[in-house]
Parts: structure tokens; C-alpha cells; sequence
DNA sequence: CTGTTAGCGCATTCAC
DNA sequence: GTGAATGCGCTAACAG
């Protein structure tokens, strides 16, 4: 940028001269029309257009305590699943007149105090977190801090604020029983290392009632690790009838590696993946999966965020979402061919 | 929040007060400790801990004119394409000490102008933009605001300042170039219909020398909009050779579609796509794409702009950081089993 | 409807 | 090394 180009910007002050006001108006002119005359808003809006003045958020913010800045916070970006709701969150947020500032907590505590300690220097009027807080400090810390926060893509007893998810427990619970009254008895697990998989975990062994072979690849998950589980899963039984893998993108590997080996899905292995990515439907054969509505947590989770900044009281602090079961053809589901479909919105 | 809790919070007056210091004392004592005895600045420490003072930057920012903020606009966040970039984008500027704002400008140049604008009120030390900033209304305001700017993933005569990327046009030509050294005549094209995409397939008829059989798809592409892609493909030319895809997930839906119809892989049709997603290398067969470093990009991003913050002079403003042509089964590569493979490493 | 006054919390500039 | 004063750009509270 040359820098004769970086003129000092025009402030307030400059537009209230030209507009021939004072400061004040000027601010409400913008900010709060509905306590001017239109014929000051005209001028004051023409005094912006010939200044190029751009408003200064900083400085309102910290008169009126309100940054219009919500952090997000992601165990890491490149994590597939929770993109429909970061991308639903900036949707809502923006049209509400917020902006969001992003960071990766990754999976480690320390990391996740530091990171939080950076972001509530900001003074930001609202943090939405994927998964829980964990770090006991940095619950202790948001406490303190009065910033109303929302934790999602779980369910806790004790949420550091609101909460807008789903039981994982139940989840693993629920793809149990799914394969149990399927009939397969020879089951196996490849799972991500993360918190919530080894909960999905735990669920399925409290309903199948036994242990069960399992692959633990650390996360994020991927379809390179989805083959490489499988090869360990068929090592451990190589009769394996039905596999529950933690994300999709490790099932489509598992898919791949059965076929690879000549495996027949589902008649030689049914496997089941978890998250409804958006080529689960498309592949062949097609996925069943357990299904989450990320955009509608994004959602939700901004309509909490500003609710509470408005000074409104939320009326359902926790929502849960909940899950479904999506059957596909990789456990024998209907085998009516999904086909080529219209682009999704958004 | 029991707004019981959310005490007015701590500032740096208290620190110093509890440390008995004067406040700028304080201030240096944290911001600047160079200038302060050791004593002082573990009293000042001692201070923080028992106050739990968190700085503010909005305050510090409206001083010192650094807000050490950095804004990064994607067209959505589901591009799964930029998602090493962001991620890179956003690790190297923590590292920094800055943090990113997130804004989707979509496809659309008044949204790109309305979301700059709002994201010039926030006083950002710099913006990084994935693609070219399109609107000359926005580029007027953004060399206007004197902020430093890197335009990513593509490459321009005369980028508003800073730019990071490599050439479509060139992409497009390298991928016609080698389909014809492989003696393929009948071409196909699936294309995405945003402006880089456009670019490459540019690039690619300039190299073929004629017109070829597209198939243009809304951005952003998909697996299932890749297989409707090649079902329009393969009406218009039945006995089509070879595809060229605008993104990896695109090509995957052409393959789904091509396995769907009993078409052999490579020997029937041959394809290749674009980004060199995780999963290119091991699908069955695996797939021949282009490859480009987009963690570099982000890297490098960051690297621009936190030299422009320190006041160093930029060496090299405009970086191509090039691209490859990974061969591999989609188009008759090296058939050699890719297998399962490590996690990658970040 | 409009203006005046007084800060928000901190860092820069000068003094000592 | 440390400190006192000043103001960044804006808005909340009170006047008129």
C-alpha cells in the first residue's frame, strides 16, 4: 500500500463538521435514526458519503460494552463436521449484525485456557464452543467473565452456560440396537480418539453388552484411516459382520479397503458411519449413517447468543437436537438409487 | 449467567492499585517489560493472578491503532478446497498474536462490498481474501482504507496490493496438455461455474484448440453434482475418453456415476479433478488431480501481513506458489497400491 | 429533536 | 526506572 494513499481516515467528527452538527446527532443519526429528524439523517448520510467515513467499532465498543464480536471456537478448521454449523452460526450472526472471530482449541486443555484467555480480551458479547469446555479453569474462567456462552455438539448436566446438542450416548446406544435387530452378532468399531466418539463408543458397548474389537485412529479421522482400521479390524476377527465407524470420511475408507479386499457390502460387511457427510447419499454403494442437524445448531446457538445480548431470557437454556438413523445401502437399507441430486442451499 | 457472578470486571487501574504501582507501570510491566525492573513486573504478575485481570483490547486497540486482527474472507466455509488455508491462516497468525475474523462473501460483489465495509469498522491490521477482490467498489475502499491486503489462490496483473496464488489459466492448459500427450480426443469438462473454475476450463480449450463438451455445475460442487455432471456429459458424447473436473468432489461423483454405468477406470474413461483432497489419494482407483500447497498459502498470507505490520518492507509482494499434476489410476497412473496411510500431521 | 459533558480502558508523550 | 497528563473515537447520560 503506498503510503501517500493512507490519508487518516475520516472519524465522526469530521462527517458531524461537514454535516453541519454535532457529534452526538451525527452518532445518532447512524446508530439510533429513530431519534432524529430525516432531514438531519439525509445530511448526515451525504456528510458519510463525501468523507468515505467508515465507523469505528472499536472505539463504540468500548463506550457501549457491546463488541458485536462472538467467538467461535473449533477443535481444528479442517474438522468436516462441524463446517454447516460455523457456516450457519456467521449466517445468523451477521444478519443480526455480529461478526465472528475464529479458534482452533485443538485437543488439549492447555491450549483451550490460553486460546479462551486471548478471545475474552476481546470482550466479545458471546462465545459458541463445539463440544464442551473442559479445562475446569477455563469453565471457572467464562463464569467470571459474564459472557453468555454456548456450548454444543453435546449434552453436559452441568453446561458452563447454554447448550444446544445431543446425547452421544445415546447415539452409540442407538447404532447397537440397530445391528443387534439386524441379527449381526460379529460387530466391530473403528473410532476417532476424540471425547465425544469414545462416548458414542461407550453406548454401543453398554448395549451390546460385551466388548468388541475395536480400531482407535486419532482424530480428525480420515478415509486413509478408515482403510487402515478395517485392515486392523479383520485382523482382529476376520469374520467381521458389521462395522460402526465414529465419522463418515473414516466409513467411506472402510468401504473402500472391504472392497479392495472383494468384500461384498453389505451381504460380507454392513458398516455405518456417523454424520451424514454430503457424498454419504451419493456413494456406492450409498451409507447409512447417523444423521445431526449442524446447521440447525449454528443456528440455534446465535438466536441464544442474541436473545441474550438483547437482555431477553432465554427460555430454553439447553436444547437438544437429537439424531436419526439414516439407512442406507451399506447396511442392506433400500438400494433405490440415490442418483445425481440439485445442489444444496446455502 | 447468574448476573450475580458477572462482576464488574477487573481493569489494569486495579492491577496497579493491588500492585502499588502507577498504572502505566503496570501496562509496561505486561506489554513492554524491557522498560521494568524484575521486581516490579512479578509484583504487577502477583497483581494479575489475585485480580484476575484480563486485558482489554478494544481499549489498548483504540490507542495504539493496532487491533491485531486480521480479517479472512472466504467465499463459504463449506469450500472444503480453502480449508487448508484458513486452517494454516489461522495458526500462523496465533502464533503472531493476532486473531482472524471469518466473513463469507459469498459469489456475490455487493455482499463482498457490504461485508468489507463492516469489516473495516473492526480497524483490522490486515485482510487476506481467498480469490481476487472483484468489486472496484472494494478495492477503491480497500487500497482507501491502507490496510494490508493479500489476495490468495489466484494470480492478477494488478492485485489491490499483496497476493498469494498460482494460475488457472495455466492449471486448465497443463491438464488439456497432458490428456493429449496421453493421445485422449474425446473430451469432457464438469465444471463448477465460479470464476477460477471458469479460468481453468479457459485454459484448457486454449490448449486444446476446439470446443469441448461441458458440463457447468453450480459452485460449490459436489459428489452428487459430479455424477449428474457425467450423465450430461455422456448424453452429449457417449463415447467420451476423458474428464477433466473442476474439484476433487466433483471428480469422485463422475466416478460413483462411471462404476454406477460399468464403465472401467481408466481403460472406458479416464478423469481428473482439482485440490488434491485427502481423500485423491485412496479411493478405489485412486485419483489423478492437481495439487496445490494450500497450508503454504495460508502460511505465506500470514507471513505478509504480520511484515507489513512490523513496518519491514515486503520483498516479494506477488508469490506464485505454482502447482503439480499428481498421476495416479484415474488416468492410468501407477497402479501401485496406495494403502492406508499415517494421519497427516497439523 | 438536539447539544453538552463525561468518560470507556488503555498506550503514547513527555517529564522526572 | 517510573509517573502524570492527555486523548484514541465514540456513546450513555443527562440537559435543553
Amino acid at each position: 500500500m503506498p503510503p501517500s494513499l493512507a490519508t487518516k481516515a475520516a472519524t465522526l467528527h469530521d462527517v458531524a463538521r461537514e454535516a453541519g452538527v454535532s457529534l452526538i446527532t451525527a452518532s445518532r443519526a447512524l446508530g439510533n435514526p429513530s431519534l432524529v429528524s430525516e432531514k438531519t439523517i439525509e445530511r448526515v448520510q451525504k456528510a458519510v458519503e463525501a468523507t468515505g467515513y467508515i465507523p469505528n467499532l472499536l472505539a463504540g465498543g468500548l463506550k457501549s460494552r457491546r463488541s458485536l464480536l462472538v467467538v467461535g471456537l473449533v477443535p481444528a478448521i479442517s474438522v468436516a463436521q462441524f463446517l454447516p454449523t460455523v457456516q450457519a452460526l456467521t449466517e445468523a450472526l451477521d444478519a443480526a449484525g455480529y461478526q465472528l472471530i475464529l479458534g482452533q482449541s485443538g485437543y488439549d486443555h492447555a491450549r483451550e485456557e490460553k486460546l479462551l484467555n486471548t478471545m475474552i480480551s476481546r470482550r466479545p458479547d458471546g462465545i459458541v464452543v463445539t463440544g464442551l469446555v473442559h479445562s475446569p479453569v477455563a469453565r471457572e474462567r467464562l463464569r467470571r467473565a459474564g459472557i453468555p456462552v454456548v456450548e454444543t455438539w453435546d449434552l453436559s448436566d452441568h453446561p458452563v452456560d447454554m447448550l444446544v446438542g445431543f446425547s452421544h450416548l445415546k447415539v452409540g446406544s442407538a447404532i447397537a440396537g440397530y445391528f443387534l435387530g439386524k441379527g449381526w452378532q460379529r460387530l466391530g468399531i473403528a473410532t476417532g480418539d476424540d471425547h465425544r466418539a469414545s462416548v458414542r463408543r461407550e453406548g454401543f458397548l453398554a448395549t451390546v453388552g460385551r466388548e468388541v474389537p475395536t480400531a482407535v485412529v486419532p482424530a480428525p479421522s480420515s478415509l486413509a484411516l478408515g482403510r487402515l482400521a478395517l485392515a486392523e479390524l479383520l485382523e482382529k476377527d476376520p469374520a467381521t459382520e458389521a462395522v460402526y465407524c465414529s465419522s463418515d470420511q473414516l466409513a467411506q475408507g472402510v468401504l473402500v479397503e472391504a472392497q479392495a479386499r472383494g468384500l461384498r457390502i453389505p451381504q460380507d460387511l454392513a458398516v455405518c458411519g456417523f454424520g451424514d457427510a454430503d457424498f454419504a447419499a451419493h456413494m456406492q454403494p450409498s451409507l447409512t449413517t447417523v444423521h445431526v442437524d449442524g446447521a440447525a445448531i449454528g443456528r440455534l446457538a446465535a438466536q441464544l447468543i442474541v436473545e441474550r445480548c438483547r437482555g431477553q431470557t432465554v427460555a430454553q437454556p439447553v436444547v437438544d437436537v437429537g439424531f436419526r438413523i439414516v439407512e442406507r445401502q451399506s447396511t442392506g437399507g433400500p438400494s433405490v438409487k440415490t442418483g445425481p441430486m440439485p445442489p444444496k442451499g446455502s
